[in-house]
RNA sequence: GCCCGCGUGGUGGAAUGGUAGACACAGGAGACUUAAAAUCUCCAGGCUUAAUAGGCCGUGCCGGUUCGAGUCCGGCCGCGGGUACCA
């Protein structure tokens, strides 16, 4: 009898598949179409383990559909455009260009011996003339639509560098590089219009039943729907007064001051005019751009010295604060702040020794009191409504009151701002537009597409090594006609934010060589995507600018109505994380070392040269903490099936994993005893035996089982009941030809996870054709009932006993038999039961 | 800071509000073997007990709802994800 040799049998399937053409994606007959799709890699270099367990996810579903008559969209490509390529050309000369699709060959290469089925014929890479120039094309028809503009917004600038840095290059406020002390500065940026689209895609979400729960939520808050009191503060100089937008209007009688933003038109002014200010606005613009940055800096504020009339007794003066906490995206870039009721208010007010008044609940505060606005609370200066009420009743009675009394307006808004996808970065799809002096912008004509990146500057490669974007010192490339009138002009040498390249090339995977950006017909017949799989950590920008660049494509002619919402199910597995060592350099700045460098002792961590390293567990796995798992080994070791069925077994797929080595070995000592137990049963010839019937009992529970847990994306259950059902299989005394049913079945229940052994398992049984493409079998429901049940008999909640019975018994039938059973029986002590709860075929409880 | 999750044996984890620990890993005992590997059989949450039976404790912590809570509710603690230029 032959071994159980994944060396040889794997490449011989793939081969296979590949000659059949199996998983190339085909509208042939009138079967239904399922798509199914993983979010696309970035090229970083390898493939990690975190890829093979969420591939290997979508392609069980998709091999599952195929067997159930599904014709199969199941799709691959590459995110390639990004910061890591111009990070590489950096760091180690070189040109993005070559790094990443050297990358890609490699990942291809780790990603075949998998046995994916992949439909190939359709890969491409967002870094692909043919993929970015149909980008192109939309941002065209985009901006005919009126969905994208140009504004101001604000960007990390290094100021030492003379460059933008994105979020994760400014590390506690210093630029990654140059280690100088970032400031905010404003930039002309593009933008799509995705706000005029915040109501429809919230309430959108109500549809999407098949996505999580949780994800909805983040979206949900994301979006950020709020309904609030927008009034104007009359300034006592007679200015034109200071539109606020509020969400607590019902706490105006604790008003303490009226806070600005920075960027607030008011505190340009003033910072024009008043040197002080200037200085003191350009220490509140130091550090990064982000939300985090924002919230956690320390409260700075300057008084302007300006005051304002208490809308509600004019003569109450309140002064006017420019606050670094206050957003100018947000609202109307100005509040008036009741430190009672608003933590941040609170910080600031104790720190300028502005006044604090408790509008509800105490009067004697000492931190800010914020109950949820569904909860009733007590105003004790409450100006609307009644004295006892919910936030929310008090916050409609103040909006009635401002309406009625003509000095405020209910408004609704949203926290989404618009997507702006400029980047001053060489590495990325450029924006089709020219600037002229005489015609202003002016879109590339749609027969000039793809503007392609130029590889060299004129006969050298690009030079990385200086800071800032390449295109701006590219003349031969930045100079152009202007499209309109002939005149010299700049071509934009922003490019596009990588989100935009994902955000639709779900779509092009329906037609990848379509020379338009999609084809209505493919378009119609594959999309929606059936599932979607993908990490949590795109709950929010990728899955939400994704849904908007479908409405987007919809308006523009590029997708049909059905798929405004592109995904129909999603899925977000948990991530594999590893722990990240870490020690700090001399800079100050941390120092990331690979798992193979760090020796662990006692559960710390040391170096080779004894120092001991920080030990951060659980982190997502991520290429420049170093903590990235290389799965080729174990493919190496123990074949394509053993890490396949590894990273599906033990955890349910929607949870966080921590990669431990061991196991692997495991899975692949059950693969060989699957192997043994079925070419034993292959070479069987015993003739039937009363043990046929309870083995055809296990084969059906397992069909039904394990369909189950495919269905619901629970393998790792499935894989729990393919190991019960291999133990049944190997202990049955059934005779060879059930036993030869139920090992063909075994094959078939495992081939979604272990598609070369069970192709060989096929073989080896006499199955007919290809497993891949033999029809799913089905259980049969009269063998999955048992006649008898197990009871477990409860005394006041706490099992005590249990009793055998037929499955349908009458409950009067099992009342008089539990009050009849021992345990029971001494528990009651010649009494009556308190009650007796009886769940038909799952439990007595008797309370005594 | 804010939003969203997660927390169960030595380990990964199972459990429509109904027998907590399925299925595995690591471990232990035995069979086979000259021996080892491989394979096969069995044991296994903790405490109590010579052992078994029995009993008690036990799903991060504190409290609540319920005949019954890992599961639902409230409050903590810890860890992770996102936080709009990482992808």
């Amino acid at each position: 009898m032959s071994r159980y040799d994944p060396a040889s049998i794997e490449p011989k399937w793939q081969a296979a598949w590949e000659e059949a053409g199996t998983f190339v994606a085909s509208r042939e007959g009138d079967k239904p179409k399922y798509y199914v799709l993983e979010m696309f890699p970035y090229p970083s270099g390898r493939i990690h383990i975190g890829h093979v367990r969420n591939y290997t996810m979508g392609d069980v579903i998709a091999r599952y559909k195929l067997s159930t008559g599904h014709n199969v969209l199941h799709p691959m490509g590459f995110d390639a455009f990004g910061m890591p390529a111009e990070n590489a050309a950096m760091k180690s000369g070189g040109h993005p260009k070559t790094w990443t699709y050297d990358n890609i060959d490699t990942m291809v290469g780790q990603m075949k011996p998998l046995g994916f089925g992949l439909d190939w014929t359709r890969m491409f890479a967002t870094c692909d003339p043919e993929y970015y120039g149909q980008q192109q094309a939309l941002f065209l028809d985009f901006l005919e639509k009126g969905l994208v503009y140009r504004k101001n917004a604000v960007v990390n600038w290094d100021p030492v560098d003379m460059t933008v840095l994105a979020n994760e290059q400014v590390i506690d406020g210093k630029g990654w590089r140059s280690g100088a002390e970032v400031e905010r500065r404003e930039l002309t940026q593009w933008f799509f219009k995705i706000s005029d689209y915040s109501e429809e895609l919230l309430e959108a979400l109500d549809t999407l039943d098949n996505w999580p729960a949780k994800v909805r939520l983040m979206q949900e808050n994301w979006i950020g729907k709020s309904r609030g009191l927008e009034f104007g503060f009359e300034r006592t100089d007679g200015e034109a007064p200071i539109t606020v937008y509020t969400t607590r209007p019902d706490t105006l009688m604790g008003a303490s001051f009226v806070g600005i933003s920075p960027d607030h038109a008011i505190s340009k002014e003033l910072e024009a005019q008043n040197p002080e200010v200037a200085a003191q606005l350009a220490e509140m613009r130091k550090g990064g751009t982000t939300a985090e940055a924002l919230e956690k800096a320390e409260k700075l504020g300057i008084d302007t010295g300006i005051r304002v009339k208490h809308p509600l007794d004019p003569n109450w003066e309140l002064p006017v604060w420019i606050a670094n906490f206050i957003l100018m995206d947000y609202g109307t870039g100005a509040i008036f702040a009741c430190p009672a009721h608003d933590p941040r208010d609170y910080e600031f007010a104790t720190k300028y020794e502005l006044p604090i008044i408790p509008v509800f609940g105490e009067d004697d505060i000492t931190e800010a009191f914020v109950p949820p606005k569904t909860d009733k609370v007590t105003y004790l200066r409450g100006f609307a409504g009644a004295t006892e009420q919910t936030g929310d009743a008090a916050v409609d009675a103040a909006i009635d009151l401002a309406e009625k009394d003509g000095w405020g307006n209910g408004v609704t808004k949203f926290r989404l701002r618009d997507w702006g996808l400029s980047r001053q970065r060489y590495w990325g799809c450029p924006i089709p537009v020219v600037h002229c002096d005489s015609c202003g912008v002016v879109p590339e004509k749609k027969e000039n597409l793809p503007i392609e990146l130029p590889f060299d500057n004129g006969n050298e490669e690009i030079d990385f090594s200086i800071p800032g974007n390449p295109l701006d010192r590219h003349p031969t490339w930045r100079d152009v006609a202007c499209p309109k009138c002939g005149a010299p002009a700049k071509r934009e040498t922003d490019t596009m934010d990588t989100f935009v390249d994902s955000s639709w090339y779900y779509a092009r995977f329906t037609a990848p060589r379509a020379q338009t950006p999609t084809d209505l017909a493919e378009a119609e017949y594959w999309m929606n995507v059936d599932q979607y799989i993908g990490g949590i950590e795109h709950a929010i920008l990728h899955l939400l600018y994704s849904r908007f660049f479908a409405r987007a494509m919809n308006i523009t002619g590029h997708l049909p109505d059905k798929s405004r919402e592109p995904f129909n199910a999603l899925f977000t597995q948990g991530m594999v994380t590893h722990a990240i060592y870490q020690t700090t350099g001399e800079d100050g700045r941390p120092v990331y070392h690979f798992p193979e460098d760090v020796e662990l002792r006692d559960g710390k961590g040391f170096l080779k040269d004894g120092t001991e390293v920080k030990i951060i567990p659980s982190a997502k796995m991520s290429k420049s903490k170093n903590n990235v798992v290389d799965p080729v080994e174990i493919i190496k070791a123990y074949g394509a099936d053993t890490a396949r069925w590894f990273v599906l077994s033990d955890s349910p797929p929607e949870r966080d994993v921590e990669w431990t080595a061991s196991g692997a070995e495991a899975a692949n000592k059950h693969l060989s005893r699957v192997f043994r137990i079925c070419a034993e049963i292959a070479e069987g010839d015993v003739a039937p035996t009363k043990e046929d019937e309870a083995l055809l009992r296990e084969t059906h529970k397992a069909i039904h089982d394990v369909t189950m847990g495919v269905e619901s994306f629970g393998f790792n259950a499935s894989i729990a009941k393919l190991y019960g059902f291999t133990n049944a299989l190997h202990k049955s005394r059934a005779g060879s030809e059930v036993k030869r049913f139920a090992a063909k079945t075994l094959a078939q229940l495992m081939s979604p996870m272990t598609p070369h052994l069970s192709e060989e398992l096929w073989q080896l049984l006499g199955g007919e054709g290809l497993i891949a493409n033999a029809p799913w079998p089905v259980a049969d429901e009269s063998l999955l009932v048992e006649d008898t049940v197990t009871l477990p008999i409860q005394i006041n909640g706490k099992r005590r006993g249990e009793m055998q019975v037929a499955r349908d018994l009458a409950k009067e039938e099992v009342e008089k038999l539990a009050l009849a059973h021992e345990a029971v029986v001494k528990a009651l002590d010649g009494g009556q039961p308190k009650k007796l709860i009886v769940v038909p075929g799952r439990i007595v409880n008797v309370v005594v």
